[in-house]
DNA sequence: TGCTCATATAATAATATTCGAATATATCAT
DNA sequence: ATGATATATTCGAATATTATTATATGAGCA
């Protein structure tokens, strides 16, 4: 017996990956990856309102996608795991693959129309 | 100059994403990861509608997940790029592997509550 | 041409997601 | 305890996504 190829698995697995179909968690990953950082300094770098912000940390950590540790009133959000980053990245190859391709169809068209 | 850390380049990349966040796109992508399926024999492995698995399809497509062949009537469809199951592999061990964790915990958790 | 099968698209209703405003909690210093 | 700072939660309105029904396209065959 096992879960993969289940409606629940599917049903978990779109789960997880709700976390990625957002541009904000996205940076805010990105921000993440090479270390940790206060949701205050997360959101000076990013300019997200707090409200906000803290309604995407709380989407990552229900996901467990990411792990937390208070310092005093500041709490420091981390990635908890790094599997998180490579499939992300793979994803990120992929698409500056196809803007690469993309850029250059659109510059070829360009040539095309001046003659 | 390069797109990525860009607000556009976050965009595209949630939406690439969007399309994991859906249980039966998972389910296509999972049936197609072997080798090129017809619509309907999709539609006859999985059991959605005709129309909306058409739709699902459609969404698969505008992200270039998937490639066509027409052969008569049929159209078969198969998976355009490799990475796409990969990066959804190793989501699905974060996933698999948080799943038994959390069962060994729910089991100990009853264990507890017999005493 | 007209008919049938396979697939795609459009329109709509139901549902889910996002964001902002207001409010709540938690920690520290006085 | 009071106030200040950092973070979290709740609620509601705007928006986006999904599934259903109906309709359209496109290929093959009589």
């Amino acid at each position: 017996m096992t879960i993969k190829g289940t409606d629940l698995y599917y049903q978990l697995h779109s789960e997880l990956c709700h976390v990625f179909t957002s541009p904000k968690r996205l940076e805010i990953i990105d921000l993440l990856r090479d270390g940790e950082h206060s949701v205050q300094q997360l959101g000076e770098m990013t300019g997200i309102p707090q409200a906000n912000l803290s309604q995407h940390l709380a989407i990552l950590r229900q996901q467990k996608m990411v792990e937390t540790r208070r310092d005093g009133t500041c709490v420091y959000y981390s990635i908890a795991d790094r599997r998180l980053v490579k499939a992300l990245d793979l994803v990120k190859k992929m698409l500056v693959e196809r803007i690469k391709v993309e850029g250059r169809m659109a510059a070829e068209l360009a040539v095309e129309m001046k003659k």
